[in-house]
DNA sequence: TTGTACGCGTTATCAC
DNA sequence: GTGATAACGCGTACAA
């Protein structure tokens, strides 16, 4: 591979000349700008964007941790990170956690090995030793999906409580009373546990009983809701609606469902969390809980940025709006209906 | 940031001891070992690969280039390479190319600049400027999902043709007449000409006449597959069955036809292609073609990194099986089975 | 407008 | 087992 020293050889100038004519051709005389284009064609030069990062000590790198990429509301958050991203001239570097701190420590420590400039995290821990080693390094981060509304994390997330309140009473107004919920584990997800709370308050406020029997915590997987909504309906008493904690789940649970031989919606109501594109496909279309995957990303990037350029210690937080999404996984309970 | 000169002198040895320290512990002195970590510790000090990569010249980064991060399947490959990648040592800078010759040609761009090691693509433009360069620059990279068997790229992909034929030919035993096709556009995807190959000859082999009004290039979404089926269903003489160039494309048209008031899978029997995850937990489940997507990326990665590291110029091209699940939504069309 | 010379953090080479 | 030092490719004072 050729360096500006060839082209500066080949050209008849100074090293000097060949970068300015790459960074700042308005400095560069016509003629010596042409000779140094044409000499840069002879040789095949490439521009090395890692030596140029040595010298002004910026890699233009983004580190983006999260939990599982073939999440689909995962990738739209990814998305929505290089877009901005990419825009500012910055490349993203991504790492998977399958949901396992392990991971999410190792790839803290690895990408910063790689000087990435800043880090997104989608955390599993955010009382874990990996955050913390961030802030007291000033290591620049920002939080995706959390719930966090003060503290030293910068974050932009939506309200998992409210949401886990909104699902159910969604369910409360249709009619329901028995009430499960599949929960990603707390152990791994504060999202979970905030949406459990919200669940339980809704529960609460309007005279419902709590009944730890209707809750499994379980993984974010399409198998997992299939065989928690299994378990469930091979209890005693079944529910005659359930709330999960993101789409994959839910639409686990509609299969587990059918193959238990439970009609939807009518044996069964469903609602999810995320509202992945393909929730407004399927039969019956998921109701579910929208997040704005996209819009986070990217003004998640957008603050971590900021933080880079212009410093600063304060965190940021912000909180975006989340909403029910009413389609046909949810009705009023049988029982209910036939008294009508 | 402290360096490896600020440990030394700390540590009151000399950087080369430290960086032997690091990197090849066993040629150091216990005692002195010892003192060096003291000193990395006391300095919050944090290796820094970038500047090793530039001494070394290994930057220990590869690129991928994907036309969708949000399909599930092309986030499976992602996992492959990365699965593969991360495990002997290097990180993988990934960018969308959202199925655009121009995304696509610009990001190998700026990934060379990068430095990245090799290159992973799915190519848009099998014959573009952008694969023609990094040949004459004989720069390593590794086609997917292609179905290149000669020629001067390497590749690890799957027989489309024979899915388009296979697919084609589930239909046909199942006594389907009249099978529509819903291609990805042939200019961006020569993945979705080759399917339509396949699914041409199939017919002909089963004489069976070709209709061009029974096939639609168009992207693919979901969306696309709803609006296009639907354009197919509201014509004269309507299909009993269509064959989707991939999942997306064919959970669309699931939803279209139901939109249309067509039952499935007796008014209308659809045939997927990539078995995305949630093909088996929607109802009716998907009957497609299934692509090994993970092994892809996994094995398209190994090619690469043996070039990289062996050198040598003789073009790889591996092809994976493909195999047809057949899950609920094919069956026989509806005139039929009245007949039985 | 152009050239000279130095430095960025690390590894490799060669002495000792 | 350890140290001194020259690279690596580029940007940037500063001088011309």
């Amino acid at each position: 591979m050729s360096t500006i020293r060839d082209v500066a050889r080949l050209a008849g100038v100074s090293t000097a000349t060949v970068s300015r004519a790459i960074n700042a051709p308005e400095n560069v005389s016509p003629q010596t700008r042409e000779r140094v284009a044409k000499a840069m064609q002879a040789c095949r030069y490439h521009y090395n964007a890692l030596a140029r990062g040595f010298v002004t000590k910026q890699s233009s790198t983004l580190g983006l941790i999260v939990p599982s990429i073939t999440n689909p509301i995962f990738a739209e958050s990814i998305r929505g990170v290089q877009d901005y991203a990419h825009r500012e001239g910055y490349q993203v570097l991504l790492g998977d956690t399958d949901y396992e701190y392990a991971k999410e420590a190792r790839l803290c420590g690895v990408l910063r090995e790689r000087q990435v400039e800043g880090l997104i995290i989608t955390t599993t821990r955010l009382n874990g030793k990996a955050l913390q080693d961030l802030l007291e390094d000033r290591f620049p981060f920002v939080l995706l999906y959390s719930t966090v509304r003060r503290g030293p994390f910068s974050s932009v997330g939506v309200d998992n409580f409210r949401g886990g309140y909104t699902a159910t009473e969604h369910l409360i107004h249709l009619g329901h009373r028995r009430i499960a919920m599949l929960a990603g584990g707390f152990s791994f997800s504060d999202k979970s546990l905030h949406r459990w709370h919200g669940y339980k308050k809704c529960l609460r406020d309007h005279g419902l009983r709590y009944d730890p029997a209707l809750v499994i915590q379980t993984r974010y997987t399409l198998e997992s809701g299939r065989e928690a909504i299994k378990t469930i309906l091979s209890r005693e008493r079944t529910p005659t609606a359930v709330f999960c904690s993101n789409d994959f789940m839910a639409i686990g649970a509609m299969q587990g469902a059918r193959e238990a031989g439970v009609a939807l919606p009518g044996g069964l109501s469903i609602v999810g969390f995320d509202d992945m594109a393909i929730a407004s496909f399927i039969s019956p279309s998921l109701t579910t809980i929208r997040q704005p995957a996209h819009e986070m990303g990217r003004r998640g990037t957008e603050i971590l940025l900021d933080r880079i350029r212009k410093g600063g210690r304060k965190p940021v937080h912000e909180i975006l709006d989340t909403g029910i999404v009413a389609r046909e996984s949810t009705a009023a309970p049988i029982a209910l209906r036939t008294e009508i």
